[in-house]
DNA sequence: CGCCCTATTGAATATAATCAACCGCCGTGG
DNA sequence: CCACGGCGGTTGATTATATTCAATAGGGCG
């Protein structure tokens, strides 16, 4: 890897299209920034500013720090990719970019205002925010396939669950599974056999009722706990 | 779950600002797809059509086969969620949409035809196509810690970047690698200790050579094989 | 009522985690 | 220039966990 070679003009930049348009891009000056071996580009928690990066030299690592655990590296960005696409729309920044070694970005603004401000339909800005949405979904789904133990995966699941029904406003600890144990077993990234056997696990510790397709959460707090790596009873 | 409550109309939807405007959505008719129980909304390698899809009722899971392998699953989809947003700008689909019950999805139209004849500028839809890409790749690193065994997953790691140095430019069977060994166990889901059996063991297999940094595939299609699971010395 | 499919349970095995020790490169400072 | 110290990486022994293979149980549906 090293450094891919430096092009000073932004002619012959694969991202060229992205960027052209957007204030500053065609004076190439300015919009670069460098971000130094083991430096953050941004981090988790950071405010998340009107700009995505594209990556004109070096690499970087992505990392998302459950609640109490260590960060977790859910991805690498090489040149000519992108850094940020997951933070359309949001407040503050849901993972970091630490640079792997000394690297240089492109700053891309997204016109964050204008879908602030209403003035074009919504369609096409909010697809933007949709789309980015999905990918910190799937971020999290990465997250969740980092825990090593089955009964954490699946307390992860269920509380995921959970929280969707909870924002259709239906109840968040009673509802019924759609999927087969098979779907279950494939999604976690386990055996059908292992998720019974955590289901009997999670019933003796008493944190949920889950007989057939019906389950109750009888504890999410103490679920929560157990996808945190934290002792389950306090 | 079950299905959720059935609004004939659109007024009430979650989705509507995302509706408005194409075309024949404000008349409700038409629009709607029933899709039975363990039938597909769309499958894997099914051409791609001008729209993405809204559940409007029941649920469905995606799953992603890698060849040679079983399908799996790599999420599940539940009202207001939408479906088919990894696919902007491919000619066919990369994952299944199977319903796990008796659903019902609105079909949202993409209009593809705006971003192909390059009437607007690229920015703003380069991004949806962008994003679509991301999500994508975020499903192919789910798919990767599927792989039970670390061998595989290892395995597929070197043959991504390989592919990535390839697309570049630079040689795809030699390259440096600029992660530490410690972040590749992260992003692996594994410990520092088994990346470095795993890399004993595909030397020994005369897969890789891999000291320090440096990096040289001498065998990618047996990688390849061993990451589908098939034996590796055909 | 009985079949079939899904789910569960059990026993043996394989794999990776853990804990601990050691190695070797690299940069620092004498 | 060499000695030292530190950190990333490797190796080894033990343990924990999930897989595998096999057998059984339970519901739904014809």
């Amino acid at each position: 890897m090293s450094t891919f070679p430096e092009r000073s003009r932004c002619e012959r930049c694969p991202h060229q299209p992205l960027c052209r348009g957007t204030a500053a891009v065609d004076q190439t000056a300015g919009l670069r920034r460098r971000v130094g071996r083991h430096e953050s580009l941004f981090r988790a928690g950071d405010p998340v500013g009107n700009q995505i990066y594209s990556i004109r030299s070096g690499s970087f690592k992505l990392e998302m720090a459950a609640p109490h655990c260590k960060p977790q590296v859910i991805g690498f960005a090489l040149p000519p990719e992108f850094l940020g696409l997951n933070m359309l729309g949001m407040a503050v920044h849901s993972c970091s970019a630490v640079a792997l070694e000394d690297s240089e970005v492109c700053c891309i603004e997204w016109d964050r205002q204008r879908f602030r401000g209403r003035r074009q339909p919504l369609q096409r800005d909010g697809l933007h925010l949709l789309l980015s949405a999905e990918i910190r979904r799937e971020q999290r789904a990465i997250l969740m396939l980092h825990h090593t133990h089955a009964e954490q995966r699946m307390a992860e699941l269920m509380l995921t669950l959970s929280r969707r029904h909870d924002a259709n406003g239906y109840s968040s600890t009673q509802f019924r599974l759609p999927m087969s144990r098979c779907d279950m077993a494939s999604y976690l990234g386990v055996t059908p056999e292992c998720v019974s056997r955590v289901i009997v696990q999670l019933r003796r510790q008493a944190l949920l009722d889950l007989r057939r397709r019906d389950v109750t959460l009888l504890d999410p707090a103490a679920l929560q706990r157990m996808v945190d790596g934290q002792p389950v009873r306090p």
